[in-house]
DNA sequence: CTGCCCCCCTGTCCGC
DNA sequence: TGCGGACAGGGGGGCA
């Protein structure tokens, strides 16, 4: 990693998945932390935790900013002058989840022929959705995970949409979502608490609060899909 | 275009 | 108590 010693920090962003740490001098830093990456403030005196990757040091704070993530499936680009505009991870990302309107939403998801769990996962189609709040949502929506997408109606689209972003916005007051093993800790190293708010993810074998229904486990896309199948019912044919 | 499979990597948990 | 396998918040690539 280069150094870029002596720098302001101008503004952090978001964009998707992706934060933006921006510098003085069109530096900026893009991070994005993959399934465990984790920014932790710490002391400035404390030895930097096992696979920390990239350390902030701070001329005016008694803490220091450490980037770790033990898989590594996450990443750090530093980029200069108009690389951020052409930076490719950049350039897929789609419309943010959190800012989604009814007319565009709408044409989206009619537009493509895909189930509709992974078309919400696909970050260069909307932007933050995990996971997690994929599945949330959709159990919100009272739609089937592999439901198609051209064939849900407006209002269920409406509902879709509405469904993400309460989700989102719920998630965010309670400070995320840090599942049993603790992965996730906010900046300050605290959990997060919307995991007990969950209403399907993680839940296989449970009730389903809704109705009382079992929920269910299956595999949508190579990923863990937990949904209620009386609250989500598959498609009829 | 879409789905399915594999890969990347470390840590944890479960069954034997 | 040890050991192997399955699995985990994400994403990319190859192939049918």
């Amino acid at each position: 990693m280069r150094r870029f010693p002596r720098k302001k920090i101008t503004s952090v962003e978001r964009a998707g998945k992706h934060l933006l740490i921006k510098l003085e001098g069109k530096l900026c830093l893009v991070i994005h932390l993959g399934m465990s990456g984790k920014m932790l403030l710490l002391p400035k005196s404390s030895p930097p935790p096992k696979h920390t990757h990239l350390v902030i040091h701070f001329k005016e704070f008694a803490e220091k900013l450490c980037h770790n993530d033990p898989r590594r499936f996450g990443y750090i680009h530093a980029v200069t002058g108009d690389g951020l505009r052409n930076l490719d991870c950049l350039l897929k990302v789609g419309p943010d989840a959190t800012q989604l309107t009814k007319k565009r939403f709408d044409r989206m998801v009619k537009a493509k022929h895909r189930m509709i769990k992974p078309l919400l996962l696909d970050q260069s189609f909307i932007a933050g959705l995990g996971n997690i709040y994929s599945d949330e949502s959709l159990h919100k929506a009272k739609i089937h995970p592999r439901r198609l997408s051209h064939t849900l109606r407006s209002s269920q689209l409406d509902s879709l949409r509405l469904a993400i972003r309460t989700t989102l916005r719920q998630a965010i007051v309670a400070g995320g979502s840090s599942l049993n093993d603790e992965t996730y800790l906010n900046v300050d190293g605290e959990l997060g608490r919307f995991q007990l708010q969950l209403r399907v993810y993680g839940r296989e074998g449970e009730r389903c609060f809704h109705c009382g229904r079992t929920i269910r486990k299956i595999i949508v896309s190579s990923r863990s899909t937990y949904f209620c199948p009386r609250c989500q019912p598959a498609q009829k044919r």
